[in-house]
RNA sequence: GCGGGCAUAGUGUAGUCUGGUUAUCACAUAGGCUUGCCAAGCCUAUAACCCGGGUUCAAAUCCCGGUGCCCGCACCA
């Protein structure tokens, strides 16, 4: 479906919709409404079945979404984000401002403000990398994050984190000590992070307040064993650089062993490359075909990321593969940082007595780009019918309840949905309109079931009790007895579960 | 941030160039009749010119500013 036509079903059956829409909206700040908020809750639901459930030593947390300023220095976030930015009046390529200066100040330009470094700019005369032009504008001090006063003096500063991650490893020491203080140890936050983005486009794929998933894994690099026979075999599709630099788009198929055997990866980065592929293709169900791990070179990545593949799947609605996972091996040097900016040791002592500051795997996901790629790939026409084939364990609304004929099936289909309802199965009763009419909107909804009350429902004899149950997407239907549909319609509402590894 | 395009009921739209009756149509929604297992039909109702200023006897229409959206560039430690 095109961009323009899925946003407007979106809107229109109350998925999302744009945050303060009265005002004209505010840039990069949705709201999910009801289906969309059930259907986010149910991806989240499915992420933490899935990569926590990784391992048992592997834990969800729920941390402060405000970092003191420290922090975000010692992260690099502070520092990084608020580099002045010079852009040319002549050809408007923005610039950092140490690019610029680069030549005349190799030492860079912190300590310096944004005047400041304008009048060097125009001393040495200096000129734009791109068109050679000297009409440099003043820089503009950019930061990306959402800083703030903290506390009552207003001396103090904080932010809003830009993402989760940090906040796994603030957490790491205390994990430690009320864990089983072994590695590996896994931290995962499901939450919201906030960026002040340039230019938020595309809806849900650059909002200034997003939710991530991300797990952290703390390891010994030299130590951590896995069954990774039971991944060996699994061919992933692989974008690696050498291949992009040729000018490949496509992915080629290889299996997850030889990425090993003459791969020059990890054995440890690779399962969890698998996990990650198998999260996106078995449980979120995009299309195997449409499915790309894209390697990042040494100049897309970020300087401390060791190794990162992003997932990315092709996205008919944005014309193109979209990022919507990553797997990052960060090495050490987050729990370096903060051992630094706080003073403390963050090393671990392990069995033996050695010690060891703990490496990082970072498996990160994008739960609000997902969403939409959800739609996107699921979301569609077939003849007259929209539907939307999600896996049932993450459709909003599991069931459709329909009185056949309003006045005299009502009671019955009432009490049912309650029922349903009560035993966790989320249902809607709906009279309004024919029944095609009501299993059209159902369908929409992503709905897998509907369930309907008729005349033999109510009649004596052998169907008496028995309601119709008619599956979204073959349009099938049969007679089940009411009081089993729960437990019938439960069993497909569990998302998929990994085999745990761990103590 | 820069450049280009766009903004009319819940959704999609006609009308804008060339200012002038009660702002068009379809679908959706609500109520009624009818029907009774896949968006049927008939009747009725609800519902819109993004915001602010200007020009004019008169602005959805022309001008200015703002906001938002799309595309490209840039940005995305």
């Amino acid at each position: 479906m095109k961009y323009d036509e899925l946003f407007a079903l979106l809107r229109r059956r109350g998925f999302l919709w744009p945050t303060a829409e009265i005002y004209g909206g505010a840039q990069g700040l949705y709201d999910y409404g009801p289906l969309g908020a059930l259907l986010k809750r149910r991806v989240e639901a499915a992420w933490n079945a899935w990569f926590p459930g990784l391992s048992r030593d592997y834990h969800v947390i729920d941390p402060a979404e405000i970092l003191p300023e420290a922090v975000v220095r010692a992260s690099g976030h502070l520092e990084n984000f608020t580099d002045p930015e010079i852009t040319c009046e002549n050809c408007h390529a923005a610039f950092r401002a140490d690019t610029i200066l680069e030549k005349v100040r190799p030492e860079g330009v912190d300590g310096l403000t944004p005047a400041q470094i304008g009048e060097v700019v125009t001393a040495r005369g200096l000129r734009c990398p791109n068109c050679g032009s000297t009409a440099l504008s003043v820089p503009r001090a950019f930061n990306m994050m959402f800083g703030f006063e903290f506390g009552v003096t207003g001396r103090e500063r904080a932010y809003l984190r830009p993402e989760t991650a940090q906040s796994s490893y603030l957490a790491f020491p205390r994990m430690w000590d009320v864990g089983r203080r072994a590695l590996p140890l896994g931290i995962a936050v499901v939450g919201k992070a906030y960026r002040n983005e340039i230019a938020p486009r595309q809806v849900l794929f650059r909002m200034r307040a997003f939710t991530q998933a991300e797990l952290q894994i703390f390891f010994d690099p030299a130590r951590f064993e896995l069954p990774f026979d039971a991944v060996r075999d699994e061919r992933l599709p692989l974008l690696r650089v050498p291949r992009r630099e040729a000018g490949e788009e496509s992915p080629e198929w290889l299996p997850a062993g030889e990425l090993v055997a003459s791969g020059g990866l990890p054995e440890f980065y690779v399962y969890h490359l698998v996990h990650s592929y198998r999260f996106f293709r078995d449980v979120l169900r995009y299309p195997a075909e449409r499915i790309r791990l894209l390697e990042k070179s040494d100049r897309e990545r970020a300087f401390y990321n060791r190794i990162q593949f992003d997932v990315e799947v092709f996205l008919e609605s944005l014309s193109g593969y979209k990022e919507l996972g990553a797997v990052h091996y960060r090495g050490d040097y987050d729990l370096s940082r903060h051992g630094d900016g706080s003073g403390k040791d963050l090393s671990v002592t392990l069995p033996g007595g050695a010690k060891l500051l703990p490496h990082v795997l970072e498996l990160t996901f994008g739960v609000d780009r997902n969403v939409w790629a959800l739609a996107d790939v699921h979301l569609g026409r077939d003849g007259d019918r929209t539907v939307f084939r999600l896996p049932p364990y993450l459709a909003p609304v599991a069931a459709g309840v329909f009185p056949l004929m309003e006045k005299e099936h009502r009671d019955f289909a009432l009490s049912l949905a309650d029922d349903l309802a009560a035993a966790g199965v989320e249902a809607r009763y709906d009279e309004a309109g024919a029944i095609g009419r009501r299993y059209a909107r159902m369908d929409e909804a992503g709905a897998p079931f509907c369930v309907t009350v008729d005349g033999r429902t109510l009649a004596p004899g052998p169907e008496a009790g028995t309601v119709t149950l008619r599956d979204r997407d073959s349009k099938a239907q049969e007679r089940v007895p009411a009081p089993e549909l729960a437990a019938r319609l439960r069993a497909s509402l569990e998302p998929p579960h990994p085999r745990r590894t761990g103590g």
